[in-house]
DNA sequence: CGCGAACTTGATGTAACTCAAGGCGAGTGG
DNA sequence: CCACTCGCCTTGAGTTACATCAAGTTCGCG
C-alpha cells in the first residue's frame, strides 16, 4: 500500500538533493507508515508537541498562528516534500498549526527515532539543520515582504514564489498551476484585509500580469511579475526527509 | 587572551543548555579564534558566502535585509550567546546582513569545520537543529506581530521580547536594561515608520508602560505589557554553539 | 428552490505614512 | 568658549494605503 522510499516519486526531482544508498535505506527504516488526510484536517497544533512528524508525499497544506485576538498569520504554504513538524520534533513544541487544504498523503516518521537520525546518519541530521535554514531564510524575506512592502508587491511576492515553488514540483501546465488556497489564505500571509487583496488581484489581472480564477493560478507575464516581486533568490536544491 | 571554553561565561547561565564533558572539549578545538569588532562592522552580507561562523560572546547586532528601493527590514536583533552564519554554513548563502552595533566580542569557527560537527559529535548537529528550529519559531512569531497586530502591540511585543532575554542574560537591573539600538532600527523591525514609532513609544510612555532614553529601557509595568504584548512563550533553554 | 461559501465591488473611515520643522546633546574647530 | 554641524529624537499638519462596513453576484449543493 505504502509508497517505497525507493520508488518515492519525489525523490527524481531535480528539486530534491541526491540520496546516497545508505540514506535511502535508512530512510526506509526512519518512515513508519504512511497516513491520508481530508481537506480541513489539523496535522499538527500550536503549543502542542505531537509524537510524529510528517513529509507530505502530495497535497498542500498551510501553516498558521492563531493570535489571541482570532486574526490569523498564515506563515507559509506547504508543499510536497515538505518536512512538518521539525520545532515540536527538537523544541517540543510547534510555534504554529498545520491545517490541510488538499486531500493529502503524509509519510509518518516517529519524534522517538529522531535523535537516531542523528546519531546514526549524521549526513541526514546535516540535512535537517539545512531544511530548517531553508525555512528560515524563507521566513527572513516573508517578513521583509510584509513589513516593508505594499500590496501590489506583496501579492506579486507571494504569487511568484509559489508558482516557481510548484513549477519545480511539476505540478505547473505551462504558466498554469493549482492553487487550492482560498483569498482570505493569501491574505492572511500578507498581512493584507481579504478586500484589499481581492482587490489587488484584480488589478494584477488589469494589468495583464497574473490571474487566479477558479482553483487555477495563470502567470500572463512572468517578466513583469518577478520585477515586481524583486525575485533575489536563488533556486537551490533542498533535502528531502 | 581569548577566553577559554571551559570558562565561557555563557555557559553558566541557565539560559543555555549545559554541555557534556565531551561537547566542552570538541568545541575548545571547533572554536578557531576569538575577534574584536566596533559598532557598525558588518560580519555577514546578505547574498554572500562566508567562510567563518560567530558567537556573539558579548556586545550585540542587528540581522537585517535590505530590499531593492533601499528600505530595511530588520529580521532579528543579536544578543550574546547568538549564533551568527549558519545560513551561510549549511545552504551556502546568508539571506539577511549581520551589522554590530555595539563593540562585540566574537568566537569564530570554520565553515570547512561544519561536516566535522555532525559527523564527530552527534549532539552537537542537534544543538544546530535545536537553533535553527528556534530561530524559526521566532521568526514565525515575528511575522505574526508585523503581519497582523496594531503598532501599540507591535511595540509592546518587541520591547517585551528584549527585556526578557537581557534579563535571562543577566544584562538588566531589575526592571532597566540597556537598549543600544536606535528608534530607527525598531521601525524597520516591526514596518512601521521612524515617526509612528516614536509617537507610539510616547503613548506607551505616557500609559506608564515604558519607556525609553538615553539608550536604557524601563519598563514600567510588566504585567501590562505583558498583557498588550500578548506573550505566548514558555521559556526553553536554548544551546550555545 | 433556498442556502452557504467564496468572490466582487462601492462607500466610508482611520491607522499609519510622508513632509516639514525644531530641539537637544555631543563633537569640532576657529 | 562660543558658533557650527551632525545625529538622533520629537512634534504638528496633511495625505494615503489600507481597513471596515455593506451590498451584491455566482455557483454548487441538499
Amino acid at each position: 500500500m505504502a509508497i517505497d522510499c525507493e520508488k518515492c516519486p519525489l525523490r527524481k526531482l531535480e528539486l530534491f538533493t541526491a540520496f546516497s544508498v545508505e540514506e535511502l535505506r535508512f530512510m526506509k527504516a526512519f518512515k513508519t507508515g504512511e497516513m491520508e488526510v481530508q481537506p480541513g484536517t489539523h496535522l499538527l497544533n500550536q503549543g502542542t508537541k505531537s509524537p510524529q512528524m510528517f513529509t507530505a508525499l502530495s497535497g498542500m497544506a498551510l501553516r498558521y498562528k492563531t493570535l489571541e485576538d482570532g486574526s490569523r498569520q498564515v506563515i507559509s504554504f506547504v508543499f510536497p516534500g515538505d518536512f512538518i513538524g521539525l520545532q515540536a520534533a527538537v523544541m517540543g513544541e510547534m510555534g504554529h498549526s498545520v491545517e490541510a487544504v488538499t486531500d493529502m498523503t503524509l509519510c509518518v516518521f516517529n519524534r522517538a527515532d529522531m535523535w537516531n537520525v542523528f546519531r546514526t546518519l549524521p549526513e541526514r541530521g546535516f540535512a535537517l539543520t539545512h531544511l530548517a535554514a531553508i525555512e528560515e531564510h524563507f521566513l527572513g524575506d516573508a517578513l521583509a515582504t510584509v513589513g516593508q512592502r505594499p500590496a501590489y508587491e506583496k501579492i506579486a511576492w507571494a504569487i511568484e514564489r509559489y508558482h516557481r515553488r510548484a513549477a519545480a514540483l511539476g505540478l505547473t501546465d505551462g504558466l498554469k498551476s493549482p492553487l487550492p488556497f482560498k483569498q482570505q489564505h493569501l491574505a492572511d500571509a500578507l498581512g493584507l484585509s481579504l478586500v484589499h487583496t481581492n482587490k489587488t488581484l484584480a488589478r494584477l489581472k488589469a494589468d495583464k500580469v497574473a490571474e487566479w480564477r477558479d482553483g487555477t493560478l495563470a502567470i500572463l507575464d512572468l517578466d513583469r511579475l518577478k520585477s515586481i516581486a524583486q525575485v533575489d533568490e536563488t533556486a537551490v536544491a533542498r533535502p528531502l526527509i
